[in-house]
DNA sequence: CGACCTTTTGATAGTAGTCAAATGAAGTGG
DNA sequence: CCACTTCATTTGACTACTATCAAAAGGTCG
């Protein structure tokens, strides 16, 4: 039906939504089913940790802010999984650069692109205290087979991971830098909430450099960005090293991001 | 031990490598080991796809271009494998606006982010003839049960996906609009190599504007950074319509690529 | 207090987006 | 078989955004 005009039809580059990036973010436009929502939603991370636990004999590790979860390079033996904290999964190339690809909140999976080839491909290193559980992969196969709930819900992670993935690849494609940084704090309020965890004020344990490279902007129009919604009113700073920030309003948030691309929207 | 310097690290925005993009792609500056690699990877490739052909019964589709495998928002029932032809993943929004998040070929999985919320995200549109199987996902499930090789393969898989997913990323945060598109050719190029399909010259089954919508540029840059490879001899035209891309030197195209990179490095 | 790091802010330059027009290819109907 | 339409592509001129370079201010910790 849509068959031919998917493909012929003309794509403008700025033509593309990262509101709805995160799942969890959909729900931005309709407060009242928020609170609902996010309530199931951490339950339902609370219970798929619970399923973990229950299948397999993972071992419990406490982690400090710079401390390596999984290095690139090492052999694949254990998957991890995110109980508290946040973590930064880095890319780094043999000449030394790197690229933060993901962040990483309570109940997400670690190190799930080591299965592919056996080695890790990231650092994965904690942002914040925090705890992770080591999950031996082999281990977790065998119970897979054993409870086919517990490999769907694996399945279900590595999905979501996918889906979380290409939407960031969409925010960097299509926004301008104020939406992007926007859409970036947007994100991190809606995965806490998602988790049942307070979501009015968040704690970047990012520096403006790493935001920027996450997002693919420097660290100057990072700043910038910042400045800009705080002069706006979406945002607010709590702390004399503004690595504090208040969302006093996270509908508006997502509101602004949205509207980067309104203008394109009408066109069409 | 990197443990604070990772954390700590000034991270440049520039500061990144797009060159080992694929996995396949990271062979590119070893030639002779070039062709091997590539054959074993498209023996590995048969292989997988034999053991699902052995394991589950799929049903056998062809498609032509602009045939939509699966649609978004369909519930997900069935996971599909790209046997032949190219496929175009496109994530679409309320408002009408798409995002293609991925390109697809022989061996890949299709529809893996439709197992997180039971339901597909985005569209699959075949961008040339070709066949898709359909696997049905409950028996995936319970063959993956009886023989954890699947099962593993199957993981092996999403990991792959994840990894590939990354790396576009990298190269759309860290890439001028040149290199961008010079890095999507050298990639499609990688990815026929390591299916074992000629390399030298691709046909590219997407309007410029698709490929901008891609690569996060718009449809002029791309035709203007593709008219300034041509000029510098790095691809060539085989066609009038110039859908028909010849790769005379695939290595000089990723060395283009890391080029666009090095004054970053020197500052490191 | 002083050294160091992060952040902010300003001035300037370069890249890519926008608007617009022309060319070329493909397909339709006379 | 050829005008005519339509769509993809190319190219130019201009604009806007973001990177770069540079300096200063605020925080933290010895």
């Amino acid at each position: 039906m849509i068959s031919d005009a998917a493909i012929a039809s003309p794509l403008s580059c700025r033509a593309s939504l990262p509101a709805q990036a995160g799942r969890c973010a959909s729900a931005a436009r309709e407060p009242r089913r928020d609170a609902q929502r996010e309530a199931a939603h951490a339950q339902r991370v609370a219970e798929r940790l619970g399923l973990v636990l229950s299948s397999v004999e993972v071992q419990r590790r406490v982690v400090r802010a710079g401390d390596i979860v999984y290095q690139a390079g090492q052999r694949f033996t254990h998957l991890f999984v995110a109980s508290t904290g946040a973590y930064k999964i880095v890319n780094l190339t043999r000449d030394g650069r790197e690229q933060i690809v993901s962040v990483k909140f309570r109940g997400d999976w670690l190190g799930l692109d080591g299965i592919a080839d056996a080695a890790h491909e990231c650092d994965a290193v904690a942002l914040d205290t925090g705890e992770v559980w080591a999950v031996p992969y082999a281990a977790l196969v065998q119970a897979c087979a054993v409870r086919p709930g517990l490999m769907t819900a694996f399945h279900e992670a590595m999905g979501r991971e996918l889906a979380r993935d290409r939407s960031s690849l969409m925010s960097v494609c299509t926004l301008p830098a104020d939406a992007r940084v926007a859409d970036f704090l947007h994100d991190w309020a809606a995965a806490l909430a998602c988790r049942g965890l307070r979501t009015d004020q968040i704690t970047l344990r990012m520096t403006r450099a790493e935001v920027g490279n996450y997002l693919g902007l420097t660290l100057e129009t990072v700043s910038r960005a910042l400045s800009r919604l705080a002069r706006e009113g979406l945002i607010a700073f709590a702390d004399g090293a503004r690595r504090e920030i208040v969302i006093p309003d996270a509908e508006a948030l997502g509101e602004f991001v949205h509207d980067a691309l309104a203008p394109a929207t009408a066109l069409q």
